[in-house]
DNA sequence: AAGTGGTCTAGACCACGTG
DNA sequence: ACGTGGTCTAGACCACTTA
């Protein structure tokens, strides 16, 4: 419960949210899980009110503690979210459940993008993009096919990789492709001929899609995705609040 | 784009939010959609720079704008994500889309909660509560299930309604009770022979399961429920950054 | 009545993107 | 070099909860 300790890199705000997450993690709170108030910690951790209040904030609209007026704050629950970059990478969320990804690429393809693919990544008629096909793998299992288009100049890199290689956005990262936002939709279908030969299922079967679009911190289109899961292995959870809500329902 | 009309309740940077999200659901901010300075629209709005970020931040945590260090921040897309309530209430939600919400309840018991039940609403050994069956309709249509169970002090409000009641949220909201938070888990299930019964469809077929957590203010909770939807009838999607991530995928 | 978080202000410096 | 958003500070007042 120290103040001192922990991280020397980044913002102070996003350390004392490492550090307050930490010490909520170890149970620091005590089992009523009353947090000191907002004054208390601005001093022991040498920082301003206003930093303070940051760093809480990050942790609220994770779901961690609760926030309202004339009471102090309230642990909720350990963490739960993941990192942004664990959702956009098969291969990173694999790891962190400590099951190992794999992963066979199918086929790459550079071509002319159509009306269609053209809306999904804001792009003018003539562009150019790539078309991407994997069977993702957990543990050996193939549990998901991912179908995606990427705009040319990632696409490019994409297609430097090696055939094995299982993850396709950290070498994206390593060259200096910056994903910011993304934007996913969860919904049922019913397995099409190809998918059913790569997954193993039956043609028509239901598989759990998200489809994703991920933008730059410019809001850049990068890639659209869809990805179909094979009933029974993932589940998607978000946290909501009346202060900041990210979800919505859709009439499909 | 004047900066004196809009609302004159609640928080500054609440209204200013809604008068910006209105500027740029009309296109307010030209072609290429770039967004004033901080520093101008606080200036044209008559409130400091940190409310005019507090605003802003507000319309990002939603998808709405951009925003990195050294350039404006930039329209990103009009508003899609719905409100908090909209998300808990069906009836809101149906309201939303211009189809008529329509509801039949199937039964309404009040028993003493199992283990499972009191781990989902953190009740002690022995605790009651309320459990609610419902079917509902969009257009007299079926979609979908509703499986609820409320605390005692709610679900004794909700016994107390009509059973023809459309709405069981508003009349809990109009006597007091506030929902503040939730989280929400989408995966994939197979109809067993009751939801068969009621929605219509064959045992076994595939249905999109959406299970919800919601909590007052003080992070207590109020309700849990599993919703069942018929393929093709709803899809839910999630807006997320690298700055707030309330977005997560797990192993089933 | 006292304590707490919510809101708002005014000002400062820095890191980054662009011309 | 300049403008922009990101971070941080110090202080003020208010609304609400709790005792």
């Amino acid at each position: 419960m120290a103040g001192t300790d922990g991280r020397t890199t980044g913002a102070r705000y996003r350390r004392l949210a490492a550090d307050l997450r930490e010490a909520i993690a170890s149970g620091a709170f005590g089992s009523d899980g009353r947090l000191p108030s907002e004054e208390q910690l601005a001093q022991q951790y040498g920082v301003s009110r206003g930093t303070v209040r940051q760093a809480l904030s990050v942790l609220r609209a994770n779901g961690l503690v609760t926030s309202r007026r004339g009471t102090r704050r309230v642990v909720l629950g350990t963490a739960r979210t993941q990192s942004f970059m664990e959702l956009m990478s098969f291969t990173l969320w694999a790891r962190s459940l400590g099951e190992e990804p794999g992963g066979r690429t199918i086929d790459i393809t550079r071509c002319t993008a159509n009306p269609l693919e053209r809306e999904q990544l804001g792009l003018a008629p003539g562009a150019e993009i790539y078309r991407v096909l994997r069977l993702r793998t957990l543990s050996r299992v193939p549990i998901m096919i991912e179908r995606t288009i990427y705009v040319e100049h990632v696409g490019a890199m994409i297609a430097g990789l090696e055939p094995e290689a299982i993850s396709h956005i950290e070498p994206l990262t390593e060259q200096g492709v910056v994903f910011a936002d993304a934007e996913h939709t969860v919904d049922l279908v019913y397995a099409d001929a190809e998918d059913a030969e790569l997954l193993g299922c039956e043609e028509g079967a239901p598989l759990m899609r998200e489809r994703r679009r991920a933008t730059d911190p410019a809001g850049t289109p990068l890639e659209w995705s869809e990805d179909r899961y094979l009933p029974g292995t993932v589940s998607f959870t978000v946290h909501n609040s009346v202060a900041s809500t990210a979800l919505s329902r859709r009439r499909a």
